[in-house]
DNA sequence: TCCATTTTTTGAACGGCGTTCATATTTGGG
DNA sequence: CCCAAATATGAACGCCGTTCAAAAAATGGA
C-alpha cells in the first residue's frame, strides 16, 4: 500500500500567526528588553494560547532565536547601507572607520536588540543559524570595508575578524559605561586606525 | 538625654550568615552558572529561609553583585599574580601581552563567573561598587604592564583602555565561538602587538 | 452531504521563581 | 525576670516556562 496516499496536506502553516508573534516578540524586546519577554505577553499581543505558541516555535529559546536572527540581518543591512553612502573613493581605513562608527550606533540605537543577542547565546547545536548569520554580516562588514573575500589572505581577513572584535569591546565597555560614553565615538574611529597601522607594520616586520 | 543610650547594640549582624550565603552563592555560580542562582536554593545551602537573605542583602541583585564585587577582586589578584610572575626586564609589549593570556584563560578557567560580570549589570546608582570594582581591576592590569598611573600622558591611559576593551572583544568572541577558541590565545597576543605599535606609529604621526 | 480521522488550539495545571509580610522567636537592658 | 526591640520564619501573591488532556476545526473519502 502506498503510504503516500495516507499523508494529509498540512493546512495553514500558522503563517499569519508566526509573523504576528514574531512581530509582537520584536516590539516588547525593542521596547522592554529581552527580560520582558514573556510566552504569555507574546500569545497575548498575538492573539493566541501559549500552547499554540510552543508548538510554532518548539521552546521560548526557537522565539528568541528568530529575534536575534533578525537583528543581524538589520545590522548587515546596516552595514551595507553604510557602505554604499561612502565616496566611491574613500580607502579602507576610512571605510572601516564609517562601519565601526556604525556598529556603535546601532548598539546605542537599538540598544535591547543588541543586547539581546549577547545576553542570549544558544550552546547546542541548535545555534548553527545564529553563527551563520553572525558570520555573514561579518562577511558583509568585510565586503563593506573593500576586502575581496578571496581565501588568498588568511592573514588579511584574520586579522579584520580580530578588529571587528576589538570594536565589539569597545563599543560593550561604551554602553556598560566603563569606558565614558562621550569618548566612545573617538574611541572605535581610533582603534580602527591603530588597528590599520599595527597590522601594516607587522606584515612588515614579517610577524604576519 | 543621651540618645546613644538607648540605641540598642546590634546582636549578631548576621556577620556569619552572610558568609555563609556567599559562599553559597559563589559555589552555585561557579558550578552552574548565574541562571541557577536563586533565593530559594542559596537560603537552603545557607540554613535559613529566604526572608532572612532579604534582611541581609535587600534584594536578590545585591546579593549577585557581592558574587560579582569578588570575582572583580579575584581577576585583580590574578593580574598581580601574572605580573609577579614575569621576569624583571620584560617590556610593556610581552607584558600586556601575559595580562591579555591571563585574562583568556581566567574567562575559560572561571566561565560561569565571568560570564556573570557582563550578565548581570546594574543600571541604578547601585552600580557605584561594581563600577569602582572593575576600575581597581583595570589599574591594577596597567600597573601590572608596567606603567605608572600618573596623569601626565592621558592619551596613553585612553590607548591603554581601548587596549584592554580589544582584549575583552577578543575573549568575548572566543568565548562565543564567534572567532575559532583555538585561534582565541594567539588572537590576544596579536592584537597586543598590533595595538602597541599602532599606537606608537599614531604617536609619531601625531595622531595623538 | 456527512462523518471518521487527523491536525490544531485551548486553557487549566505543575513546579519554581522573586518578593512581601504578619507572625513567632530571640535578644539584651532594666 | 520581663518586655520592647531586633531578627527569623514560612506561608502567600502573582508571575514565569512548560506540558497535556480535552475541545475545536479542518480535511478527504463515501
Amino acid at each position: 500500500m502506498n503510504a503516500e496516499k495516507t499523508t494529509r496536506t498540512k493546512r495553514k502553516p500558522h503563517a499569519e500567526l508566526r509573523k504576528a508573534a514574531l512581530s509582537a516578540a520584536e516590539l516588547i524586546v525593542v521596547e522592554e528588553g529581552l527580560g520582558a519577554l514573556t510566552a504569555r505577553r507574546v500569545a497575548n499581543d498575538a492573539g493566541c494560547s501559549v500552547g499554540t505558541l510552543y508548538n510554532i516555535f518548539g521552546h521560548l529559546d526557537g522565539l528568541i532565536g528568530e529575534v536575534n536572527l533578525s537583528t543581524f540581518r538589520q545590522m548587515a543591512e546596516e552595514a551595507s547601507r553604510t557602505s554604499r553612502s561612502l565616496p566611491e573613493g574613500a580607502g579602507r581605513e576610512d571605510r572601516l572607520a564609517a562601519l565601526a562608527r556604525m556598529y556603535l550606533t546601532y548598539a546605542r540605537t537599538h540598544r535591547n536588540r543588541w543586547a539581546a543577542v549577547f545576553e542570549h547565546r544558544p550552546q547546542g547545536p541548535a545555534d548553527q543559524r545564529i553563527q551563520n548569520a553572525e558570520q555573514l554580516l561579518f562577511a558583509r562588514i568585510i565586503a563593506a570595508a573593500g576586502i575581496e573575500p578571496t581565501g588568498a589572505n588568511q592573514a588579511e581577513t584574520d586579522s579584520l575578524r580580530m578588529l571587528l572584535a576589538a570594536i565589539h569591546g569597545v563599543v560593550t565597555f561604551a554602553i556598560n559605561r566603563t569606558i565614558p560614553p562621550a569618548d566612545a565615538e573617538r574611541y572605535v574611529t581610533l582603534i580602527v586606525q591603530a588597528g590599520v597601522r599595527g597590522y601594516r607594520e607587522m606584515v612588515e616586520e614579517g610577524l604576519l
